[in-house]
DNA sequence: TAAAGAAAGTTTTTT
DNA sequence: ACTTTCTTTA
């Protein structure tokens, strides 16, 4: 152990080895985060002796669990343990703790509960604002879940957020409604959303001194990842889990805090040492991931954030090359260049990986195809995982239903996948019944058989062997089952057939049975097409899954539902694929040689929808900060000029991020002008980009500065492009005219109100904007505006209003 | 009822 | 552009 020890520098053995009492460990990217925590857990079992069973860690991420447990393994090779240190996401710890003691809460579930995830947590919403009779388009499901989740991260249950929204407007008190018969319905269906998990947790071990005193004795040691992520039920759960010995070792770093609009907290670490004020605080400020000058221009972008304590990070890596910059015509060249330099490194270094970052899964698409071009294997992380393909859902909604068949909105989902004979008639005669009766939809397909009412015989038919169908799984699933399943006299019977099954993999056998005797598999043999072909594969894959939950027992099915819900990710990140693509999000907490940040624009990173808010707008430039710090050794940003969006093609600005980077330790790879030989061209941007530094601390907001470049820069490609352009006989000497912005009304040849790209307007809500790009002629003349604050608006201007600005 | 065609919404990030 | 959902038709 202590050779071990040996490989940490000072700070970090500090860490590893302050085992007792609270312990804040401020850790800025690439210090060795994760190698201290796993050095830790196995210092205080080779070490302390403490059993592995008494340790807690406790991460947000699957994959960052995996991580962690893995490493903690590798440490400890070799040494013969009785039981293995949990190491858990926040909210699998609380499907566990649920699954064992949620009956003690007497809010009348029972251990059985369903998970809901976002998708079916969504549905669930749907149908509450379908029986509410909000059938306009006034109020989206998906707004309603969004305000839900929210109040349930605040901390409101129903009343407290109804009560606050008696004095607001008429959509709050909307919600409302909707929030109470949606929690009815869960509550119903003896169901749990994802929030529900942490809720009830936190309300379980608040109101129950047996159960706290319980987990507070199981878990004497706790460590808690990226804490500066952590939201306020999280901190609440940490703290009932350690009253007792509070050794409570959380690990962070406020610049890379992103979560915010999850509900995190930043104060949670901000304040720690206030919450627990016998806290130690460790700062691990040696960064070994980053050449020096990747730390440098990372430092430069998070420096203009406001809102920061402020941090040296130091490292004593190699300089290293200057960041990499290429401005490409669109997504597709983007993703070419991406390839192509890719294709290129890995000529030199066959072993090199890399990671593609981009700020939305939206972009992933062109990537994947440019990979695929490239003959370079790739991998996805996050988008549209594995479990979340439809046909995995609908098997695993079966599976749900077996256990379960008054899950109403399971049943909602395959009771017609594949197609039987049940339409959208019947489904709604049965939704309406079983709201007025007040049952499950399961329970009312038997009333139906009673009484058909306006229902054709050929519905009662598809219905009664559908009933069959799943009273058929739910044996087969009973026999894997608990005992409380089962009616009591068969008890003793029931295990042992269950141990019988059990040799022979119940949970796999269960899976193809879902698959089989559903009809999904010949309804989908059936099709002959690829895209079913590659459906069938995925099924298999399932089966696959499965397996490894034949062994474990009699909960092994709702085990592995349970997964099913909360490892959206599985093993989806592979560590040795050639290239990873996935969002700047997922990539928190790993490293790469070669890292490129692409899509590096204005209204997509930051994100259009930060921009309102200056906080949000420094969340987008943590974010930026996280993304770059992944590379150990290469560093490419990249943006395209246009770039389609919704289907229409929009001129895109290069991100102020970019403008925020040091240019001297930027190399320019575009092939002709650019964005950045433009704006190293000007001196007059490199005067004020000095200037804007020393501002900076007074404000908050946008990089103004940046927009004025780049409204230059516009300029400037349309005397290239020999457009007409206000104040184009001055444009054409570039930025060293005295700074001016252009109006529609002194060009003598122009019209006041003929807005061409380059010129300001102003609109009446936006206020002043750069024009970007003209389409259309007449009435329908178009105008793709850029407004500080707003993003891209697309406007008509016959109606726009637009005044020269 | 199911398939085909039309219309509407989608894309911020995640457990 | 793409996917989901609503509407029409056989």
């Amino acid at each position: 152990m202590t050779d071990l020890l040996a490989s940490l520098n000072p700070e970090q053995r500090e860490a590893a080895t302050n085992t007792d009492g609270p312990l804040l460990i401020l850790a800025g990217a690439g210090s060795g985060k994760t190698r201290v925590i796993a050095h830790r857990i196995a210092y205080l079992i080779g070490d302390k002796h403490v059993a592995p069973w008494n340790i807690l860690a406790v991460t947000f991420t699957n994959k960052a669990a995996q991580e962690m447990r893995e490493r903690v393994q590798r440490l400890l090779r070799g040494q013969e343990l009785q039981s293995s240190p949990l190491v858990s996401t926040f909210h699998s710890l609380c499907v566990r703790i649920l699954r064992q003691d949620i009956e003690k809460l007497n809010e009348n579930y029972t251990r059985t509960f369903t998970i809901y995830d976002q998708d079916d947590s969504l549905r669930l919403i749907k149908n509450c604002l379908k029986e509410l009779g909000f059938d306009d388009k006034s109020i989206g499901p998906r707004a309603v879940q969004g305000a839900i989740s929210g109040a349930k991260n605040r901390g409101e249950d129903v009343e407290e957020y109804a009560a606050a929204g008696q004095y607001a407007d008429d959509r709050r008190a909307s919600i409302a409604r909707v929030y109470r018969a949606y929690e009815e319905r869960l509550h119903q269906n003896n169901a749990l959303d994802f929030d529900d998990l942490l809720i009830k947790t936190v309300a379980l071990l608040k109101s129950n001194a047996e159960v706290r005193d319980k987990y507070n004795n199981r878990f004497r040691y706790i460590l808690v990842d990226e804490y500066q992520d952590t939201n306020m039920l999280q901190f609440e759960l940490i703290q009932l889990l350690t009253e007792k010995q509070q050794n409570i070792c959380v690990v962070g770093d406020e610049d890379q805090s992103i979560y915010k609009w999850r509900g995190a907290d930043i104060g949670n670490i901000l304040n720690f040492e206030s919450h627990f004020p016998e806290a130690k605080t460790i700062r691990l400020e040696q960064n070994y991931r980053s050449t020096q000058v990747i730390l440098d221009v990372a430092g430069s972008v998070v420096t203009h954030n406001v809102a920061r304590k402020g941090k040296s990070l130091w490292t004593s890596n190699p300089r290293g090359d200057r960041v990499r910059y290429y401005q490409a015509l669109d997504a597709e060249a983007e993703a070419r260049f991406v390839a192509m330099k890719i294709l290129e490194h890995r000529e030199k270094e066959a072993e090199m990986r890399a990671a593609v970052l981009y700020r939305t899964n939206s972009q992933s698409r062109v990537f994947e195809e440019a990979m695929r071009r490239a003959a370079l294997s790739y991998n996805i992380v996050g988008g549209f995982s594995f479990y979340e393909r439809m046909e995995v859902r609908d098997i695993i909604a079966y599976l749900k239903l077996a256990l379960n068949p008054n899950d109403s909105i399971a049943l909602q989902r395959v009771i017609n996948s594949p197609p039987r004979g049940i339409g959208k008639h019947t489904i709604d005669e049965i939704e309406r019944r079983a709201n007025d009766a007040g049952v499950s939809l399961w329970q009312t397909i038997q009333l139906v058989f009673e009484d058909p009412q306006s229902l054709n015989p050929r519905a009662v038919t598809a219905l009664k062997r559908f009933q069959h169908l799943i009273r058929g799984l739910g044996e087969l699933a009973s026999a894997t089952s608990t005992e409380t399943e089962v009616p009591k006299g068969e008890i003793t019977k029931t295990r042992d057939s269950a141990r019988v099954v059990h040799s022979s993999s119940p949970v796999s056998d269960l899976v193809k049975a879902a698959i089989l005797e559903t009809g999904y598999e010949l309804a989908l043999k059936e099709e002959r097409n690829d895209e079913a072909d590659a459906r069938l594969e995925n099924l298999q894959e399932l089966v696959n899954a499965a397996v490894d939950y034949d062994e474990l027992g009699p909960e092994a099915l709702r085990e592995f539902i349970d997964h099913s819900a909360l490892v959206s990710d599985a093993d989806q990140y592979k560590r040795d694929a050639q290239v990873t693509l996935m969002t700047a999000h997922s990539a928190k907490g790993l490293e790469f040689p070669l890292v490129f940040i692409v899509g590096l624009e204005d209204g997509l990173f930051p994100h259009s929808r930060s921009a309102k808010d200056p906080a949000e707008l420094e969340e987008e430039r943590r974010l930026c900060y996280v993304a770059m710090t992944r590379a150990e050794r290469y560093l490419y940003v990249t943006h395209a000029t246009k770039r389609r969006v919704y289907g229409a093609e929009l001129a895109s600005e290069p991100s102020q991020f970019l403008n925020e980077m040091p240019l001297e330790l930027i190399e320019d790879l575009t092939l002709g002008k650019s964005w950045l030989s433009f704006a190293r061209g000007s001196s007059r941007i490199e005067y004020e980009h000095g200037e804007y530094r020393k501002e900076k601390k007074t404000y908050a907001g946008k990089t103004y500065n940046s927009v004025d470049s780049i409204a230059d820069f516009f300029k400037q490609r349309a005397v290239q492009l020999g457009q007409p352009t206000p104040g184009s006989r001055n444009a054409a000497s570039s930025g060293q005219r005295p700074r001016q912005a252009p109006s529609g009304n002194d060009g003598v040849r122009l019209q006041s109100g003929d807005f061409p790209p380059g010129s300001y307007v102003r609109h009446a809500k936006y206020g002043r904007g750069l024009v970007l790009r003209r389409e259309g002629a007449g009435e329908s003349l178009k105008l793709t505006v850029s407004f500080p604050g707003y993003g891209q608006k697309k406007l008509v201007q016959k109606f726009a209003n637009l005044e020269p600005a």
